[in-house]
DNA sequence: GTTGACATACATACCGGTCGGTATTATAAG
DNA sequence: CTTATAATACCGACCGGTATGTATGTCAAC
């Protein structure tokens, strides 16, 4: 029905040996949907022949196909970002150390597949932050919970010493962020890692230059 | 009928005393329907109410909504892009002072209006690059000329000595760019020009850093 | 009288959403 | 243990609206 996306390589499946209920179905369906249709042109009907869940069911669950939306980015990429984004930072001892890493890894970490799809989080702010107000409030504060994260590891990194003074934590944390989302964006039009790769030298370039030398 | 968008601060109007023809209007109306609605949810009725014209006429010039819109990416986006973009990189004495300059001016140049819709660009390149090759080939060629037209001067100052050793002139264009695009991501989610301002903040302390000093 | 530039009416398909009905399970009284 | 009642979960035909696209007609210019 869909060929973009292949079950197999997903980062979130329902466990094998538990039958997911019908909630969890349509919400994973309606997630791999909308991440490669987009909300607006996302079909309701792709969705129910893809799970075999009827109509009847899916609105029994959901008023309406907006309330499913809400519902995929709270519960579905809310969660993803949480774990592929946030949590790590924590682990960090030099958040500088940290991202090159995490950068580093990115590279290999990313498939084909995410590449042209690109984050889940990025397409759906880029699309519906202009023209739906519940969207947009939801996707701002997981950007928001995202950017203070970032900028609390390099407030403790400043204090301790490990960065230049110039260096505004807030304001790195964003710039981080867009440079990290830019990236993906500039790779998935390209359709082509290498320029992902380019992003994330230039993004380890100023990461090492902020970084107080002993 | 559609209240995103005020003619009178748009980038791009027909001249007053030339009343423009047909096929102009029609390609300006589907720039503007494109860039606040994005390509699938355009509405071609949209476009003709606004312009009074009738369909007969659309699919005189037109073939199809994907030959206009791929239209719209040829003879509006990339006209605008260059000159926005690119053609002021060649004014450019010192690229990094430039960038600056130019980063500065941005802040003040961006009504908040550009910043909810976004770059028409960015948008049309999320949207459409992994359903549709021939949009994809289009905007993948934009980024693709003003990657390497940074380059191009990022290149001439570091032969000139201007820029530290270390600075690999593409690697640094194609994260230039990239921090560029996130950063009006970032600020059109969060309909917020401080955003925009931080990730501005950010990107001119990364230049200020690879410039070599004397 | 042929061609280009439209205008109008219509065809077809799909969209989100509704609604009357049913199957299953939970609760609790008798 | 049986039975009555109620709530939940689900089914699928159907609806109005809108989408792109088409077929045919008009009319001025050369």
């Amino acid at each position: 029905m869909n060929d973009l996306i292949d079950d197999d390589v997903y980062w979130w499946r329902p466990l094998d040996d538990v039958e997911p209920d019908t909630r969890a179905k349509i919400l994973f369906a309606a997630y791999k949907e909308i991440h490669s249709q987009g909300f607006q042109a996302a079909s309701l009907s792709n969705i129910l022949a893809r799970t075999g869940v009827t109509k009847g069911a899916l609105y029994h669950h959901f008023p309406s196909k907006t309330e499913l939306g809400y519902a995929v980015v709270d519960e579905v990429i809310a969660r993803h970002i949480h774990q592929s984004f946030i949590q790590p930072l924590q682990d960090f001892d030099n958040p500088i150390d940290g991202f090159i890493e995490l950068i580093r890894n990115s590279g290999n970490a990313f498939s084909i597949t995410d590449i042209n799809l690109g984050c889940p989080l990025t397409n759906l702010a880029q699309e519906m932050a202009p023209i739906d107000e519940g969207f947009r409030i939801r996707l701002s504060n997981i950007y928001e919970k995202w950017h203070q994260s970032i900028a609390a590891v390099m407030t403790e990194a400043k204090n301790s010493g490990k960065l230049i003074d110039e260096v505004e934590p807030y304001t790195l944390a964003v710039t981080v962020a867009a440079t990290m989302e830019g990236a993906l964006n500039v790779a998935k039009v390209a359709q082509n890692l290498d320029k992902l790769h380019h992003c994330g030298c230039g993004l380890i370039q100023y990461l090492q230059l902020i970084r107080k030398q002993e």
